[in-house]
DNA sequence: CTGAAAGCGCTTACAG
DNA sequence: CTGAAAGCGCTTACAG
């Protein structure tokens, strides 16, 4: 079998023996076509393979089932079970759904939404903090606009600020004063707080929730107890070691993300430290895998997977007035084994 | 500001005063233009906000810098992780990737391959096991055949049988032996399996490695020690608790994934049993979590990250004799405290 | 119900 | 170096 290209309409129109818009219609069931032709076109692709080229198909204005989503990174559990809740949605609605990841780097988020934009996809969502970087959100803006107004739907969750786009917002600065709040119940005075990137907008907004809710109780929160490390699992545990080396005098961590959570975890197990006996630990979103750690992590709890549904369904939906619609999502403390009470 | 659709080539030109032709190369570098002219052409593609619609470009031969690569699940970390292989190696040349979820339905496989397809994708990636499925096997193959000839690259990992494709393929068997090995030398006689769907060929053949070895050292495995599962946490979960509810007898339980492996040890958790102390658990892969539970778990380390760079480098090394290039990566058996000696 | 033809937005020989 | 024109593979009014 020699390489051949691919089959085109032509080719099986020809071997049809019909004309190219009889072949098309007869594929697409756009216009009906005598059964007796339609067999023919049907077998003729049958034997020669044919597969319909989707650039040339949406040139000629047929629209796309395709919908773009682009995150910070696919392979944090966060993201994935978002991009979960955006498939299932998506299914439903016959269409197909594509993944990129940003590993938040500013210029290859442009790179995806470009890509997106020059692919006419029905839908683009954005999933993760924005950065606070107003040469970036202009440079996005000036990307999206255009996308918008040639028909592109686009909706956003965890983002805000200067983009005037359907959005899904987790309720991270409340969430994280009811966690403060919760905490203080169990009788916690001293703590310290692992976070990622300032630049994050959904770090600052959990780090200032944190901050407000133990102000208004009179707790302090020093600047030395506040640590800053990548928005990872390994910058968890760089950061909690951090923390460990200058000698911690806090009686709970709270991490502004479950899996900088996880990293701390493991560096006080490493440092012989135990939890919650020695240390409290808490965490923010709630993702699969921290009720199966020892002890589980208390976290506060986002319905992750209906932040994608959401998300989609907003874009999914006509928005004839074009005004930005918003759908707040709350967050729920839920108090698991890795918090213990003070004496 | 009114909705209007994207701008074309045509309005850049117009804008400049040049030649469509004179605009498409001044944009694309792709022949030299007298930067006076060249400066106009910027200059107004930047006025308009202008993408070229990667459909026409397409059409027009331009080649495509994305690839696709099918799944089964990017929440599962192990598909993660091998999408962070293939992305690292995409980055360096310059490509974009889009991913893709299967959900293990070999419908919905073939229609995201159909897709890729006519997107005329630069390469598709396949990741993770097929199916022992002759209907789907010859679907899959009529798919990708005239891609193949028409120009397209194919890579797979973990999957081959009727698939004449570059392939990366883990040593499941190998591994699995060697982990029945190691079992076997820390004193366990009596052993339980929890295991996926049959049907994939990743989990027959993790299997068979596990009991060949078992029955080399004359130590059977009943048909009743293998419980089967769904491949998630919680199909391990399900399995093990079928096992418990049956009356354990095993010493030790080898799950055929990590990922099983972590629901099997919140169902010994939940029936309060002691890991390692009452019942031995080993998994396969590696995944990053797994580190951090508590025990960690005893597993067959995979090279996840390796397995998608080599498909992706497979993928863009040419191949012009058309002949099956197979990589096969060994498993290594990495002990961690979730097995204990038997006394 | 069917076909000839225009057009979608680009790229690239082909002349100049 | 620049432009007029053909062509990529479809879809869809427009006639019949």
């Amino acid at each position: 079998m020699q390489p051949r290209p691919h089959a085109t309409l032509e080719d099986v129109a020809r071997a049809a023996g019909v004309s190219l818009a009889t072949a098309s219609r007869a594929l697409n069931g756009t216009a009906p076509v005598r059964p007796h032709l339609r067999d023919r076109v049907l077998e003729a692709a049958g034997q020669l393979a044919y597969t319909p080229n989707a650039h040339a198909r949406a040139l000629a204005g047929a629209s796309h089932r395709t919908v773009g989503v682009i995150c910070h990174d696919v392979s944090d559990p966060y993201f994935a079970t978002v991009a979960g809740g955006i498939m299932r949605v998506a299914d439903d609605n016959d269409l197909l759904v594509m993944l990129a990841s940003t590993f938040r780097d500013p210029e290859r988020e442009l790179a995806y939404v470009s890509i997106l934009r020059a692919e006419r996809a029905a839908a683009i969502l954005l999933i993760g903090s924005g950065f606070e970087n107003p040469d970036w959100e202009r440079a996005l803006h000036t990307e999206l606009e255009p996308y918008i107004n040639g028909g592109g739907r686009v909706a956003v969750v965890s983002r805000h600020r200067s983009l005037r786009v359907d959005a899904v917002l987790p309720e991270n600065r409340a969430g994280a004063a009811a966690m403060a709040r919760a905490l203080l119940d169990l009788g916690h005075r001293r703590f310290a707080v692992l976070t990622g990137p300032r630049t994050l907008t959904t770090v600052a907004d959990r780090v200032a929730g944190f901050r407000d809710e133990l102000t208004r109780a009179g707790v302090p929160l020093h600047t030395d107890d506040v640590v800053e490390g990548a928005f990872t699992r390994d910058g968890g545990y760089a950061a909690m070691t951090d923390l460990l080396t200058r000698g911690l005098d806090a009686t709970c961590v709270f991490a502004v993300t479950d899996v900088m959570a996880i990293g701390a975890l493991a560096a006080l197990r490493d440092h012989g430290l135990s939890v919650p006996a020695d240390v409290s630990v808490a965490g923010f979103d709630d993702i699969p895998i921290v009720r199966d750690l020892t002890p589980p992590l208390t976290t506060v709890a986002l319905p992750l997977q209906q932040l994608g549904e959401r998300a989609m369904q907003l874009a999914l939906t006509e928005n004839p007035g074009r005004r930005r619609r918003i759908h707040r999502m709350a967050g729920e403390v839920v108090l698991r084994a890795s918090t213990a009470k003070v004496p």
